[in-house]
DNA sequence: AAGACGAAAGTGGTTGA
DNA sequence: TCAACAACTTTCGTCTT
């Protein structure tokens, strides 16, 4: 897939135009240093094409049908005065009766979607997150709303559980400091509501890989595709020995990628990689002893230690 | 002076009686 | 509903480079 219409033709970092645009996770990778570029790319360009005549009706006209409009353009008002006219008595009390519900109702769910559908795009914006994710969060908003599940709640609260749900459903991670970031909102508080609606709506949530971590810190990081490969294969392999069931997906990328650096000779200090994960060193240490000692990297790390002081 | 290491105590969430 | 529990954090002292 190439990049047509986007802003960014070269990387950065080493000027490569080698790049590729990962649509599924919002991210654009340069397959030559390896950098992750998700800053600034708000604006995606057009997704409109020409087609031929026969083909005229596959064009798009309009604004995309999706879910960050909160009611799909499908909202049924109850008639205006032109309609009354017709209507007697009963059924004239009838009409206001009606049409003060729709007023109740309607103004209190569509204000409350059309505050939390700008906050959510803003949300998702700073996070630089594909479409399919914000369509996803903003129909598990929805839902949400329709069950009442935001009362005693911050509206602020809900959209930041909802995009964190929809990201981990998506394989997209956002760590919950992130979303903190982006939100304002409290991550404890993120995490609850997360938990909550998720349980209330019935969606699953497969625990997250933390492989899908590991470009986004390694780019943070500057370490190369290599380093990043071999970050990978050491989750898998620390997968296949369960090591990872139970641990926090955050803190098994962030030791993988400790290693990976010290066998390339890229050494990151253990704050460093921490601080980028957002976990602290004693995790990063916790996790990579039982990474070098169940895959049997002790000898490796140690000549490489070796050559670091030759 | 900075980084790595590990012990100890604290936090918030899950689980099972 | 409560206590035990696991993972992770915070803090701090010690050792290495």
């Amino acid at each position: 897939m190439g990049l047509q219409g986007h802003y960014i033709k070269r990387c950065p970092e080493c000027g490569s135009v080698n790049l590729h645009w990962d649509r599924e996770k919002g991210e654009i990778i340069c397959m030559d240093c390896g950098l992750v570029i998700e800053d600034k790319l708000v604006d995606f360009g057009k997704d409109w094409r020409e087609f031929s005549d026969e083909d005229a009706s596959k064009r798009r006209t309009g604004a995309p049908l999706t879910f960050t409009q909160y009611d799909q353009g499908l909202r049924t008002d109850i008639g205006s005065k032109e309609d009354l006219f017709q209507l007697e008595g009963k059924q004239k009390n009838k009409f206001f009766r009606l049409r003060k519900w729709q007023e109740r109702i309607s103004t209190a769910i569509e204000r409350n979607l059309k505050m939390a559908m700008a906050e959510l795009r803003r949300v998702a914006s700073f996070l630089n997150l594909p479409s399919s994710v914000e369509n996803e969060a903003a129909r598990i908003y929805t839902l949400a709303v329709q069950r009442g599940l935001v009362r005693g709640r911050s509206m602020e609260s809900v959209v930041a559980g909802a995009i964190y749900a929809a990201c981990r459903r998506h394989d997209v991670p956002r760590t919950l400091d992130e979303l903190q970031e982006a939100s304002k909102v409290d991550k404890k508080e993120i995490g609850r509501t997360y938990r909550f609606i998720t349980r209330e709506l019935g969606i699953t949530i497969l625990p997250n890989n933390p492989v899908d971590y590991i470009p986004r810190f390694a780019s943070a990081l500057r370490l190369s595709p290599k380093t990043q490969s071999k970050a990978v294969e050491i989750v898998e392999k620390a997968q296949e020995k369960e090591l990872t069931s139970g641990r926090g997906p955050t803190g098994i990328a962030a030791a993988a990628l400790y290693v990976a650096a010290l066998l390339n000779k890229e050494k990151r200090t253990q704050r460093e990689v921490a601080d980028v994960a957002g976990v602290t060193e004693v995790t990063i240490r916790n996790r990579y002893k039982e990474l070098i000692e169940k895959l049997g990297l002790e000898e490796e790390i140690l000549k490489r230690e070796k050559e670091a002081k030759a």
